[in-house]
DNA sequence: AAGATATGACCAATATAAAGGTCATCTATA
DNA sequence: TATAGATGACCTTTATATTGGTCATATCTT
C-alpha cells in the first residue's frame, strides 16, 4: 500500500465546512472582492481559495479562518462572546480536571 | 528561494484556534479518553492530536471537525441552528447578487 | 452583441503536514 | 511511594496540500 490513506470526513464536518465556505464566499461577493483579489489577501493561490469556498476539509484551518478575519465575517459565536473570555474561561475548566487520563485494566468505557 | 513560504497567522486566527483546542482537550479529558484513544477514533496519529489540542492553524481543517464531532462538543453556533436551514439561506443571500465581480478600470476598491 | 473579465476544473511540480517513532518527564493509582 | 501509564517535545520519512499555471466556459459591461 502506498497511497492510500483515504479520509472519510463525517457528515457534520462535510455540511458545517460547507455552511463554512458558503459564508466566505457570500462575504466576498458582498465586498464585491474577485476571487484573485481575496487569495492575495489571504496569501493563497486562487485555487485554494475554491477549495476554501468548496469547503474541502483538506485546507489548512487556518487558511479559513484568516479569509473571515480578511472579511469580517463571523464564523462562530466566540466571534461575540469574546474569544480571550472564553479561552479563559476554558482553562478554568480544564484546571478543574486530573491533568492525566487513566485507563487501570477493566471496568472503563461506558462514557458514550 | 526554495523553502520559504513562512506564512502568518492574525491574531484573531491565532486566539480562535487556541479556543477551539482547548474546548477539545476539553472534551476530551471530560469524557476520560486518552490521546491516543481520541486520536485513534479521529483517525490521527496522537501527534497530530496534540497540534490540534494546542490550536496549531495547519492542521487540516476536516481533523478539528472529526475531533469534535466524535466528542459532540460544539465549536460554535450553527450547531445548534440547524447547519442545513443555514446552509440553504446563504445559498440564497449567495444567489441575490451578481454571480461574477467584476472590476472595471479605475474607482473601485472603498470597500473597507 | 462583442469584448473583457471572472470563474471552474484540472494538472505537474514543490512545499509542507501527518505518521510513527523515540526519549524524558510527569502523575494517577494501588 | 513505586510504577505503569500518559503526556510533551522532537525527529525522519512519507503522504498530501499548495502553488502556479492552462484551458474552457460563463457573464458582466459598454
Amino acid at each position: 500500500m502506498a497511497l492510500t490513506h483515504k479520509r472519510t470526513y463525517s457528515r457534520y464536518t462535510l455540511e458545517g465546512l460547507g455552511l463554512f465556505g458558503k459564508t466566505i464566499r457570500l462575504g466576498r461577493m458582498q465586498r464585491r472582492l474577485t476571487a484573485q483579489e481575496l487569495a492575495e489577501r489571504i496569501g493563497v493561490s486562487r485555487s485554494t481559495l475554491q477549495r476554501i469556498e468548496k469547503g474541502d476539509p483538506r485546507v489548512e484551518i487556518g487558511l479559513m479562518f484568516e479569509a473571515a478575519a480578511i472579511l469580517g465575517v463571523k464564523l462562530f459565536d466566540a466571534d461575540e462572546k469574546g474569544i480571550a473570555a472564553l479561552s479563559d474561561r476554558t482553562d478554568d475548566r480544564i484546571a478543574l480536571l486530573p491533568r492525566h487520563v487513566y485507563k487501570t485494566g477493566k471496568h472503563l468505557v461506558d462514557e458514550f
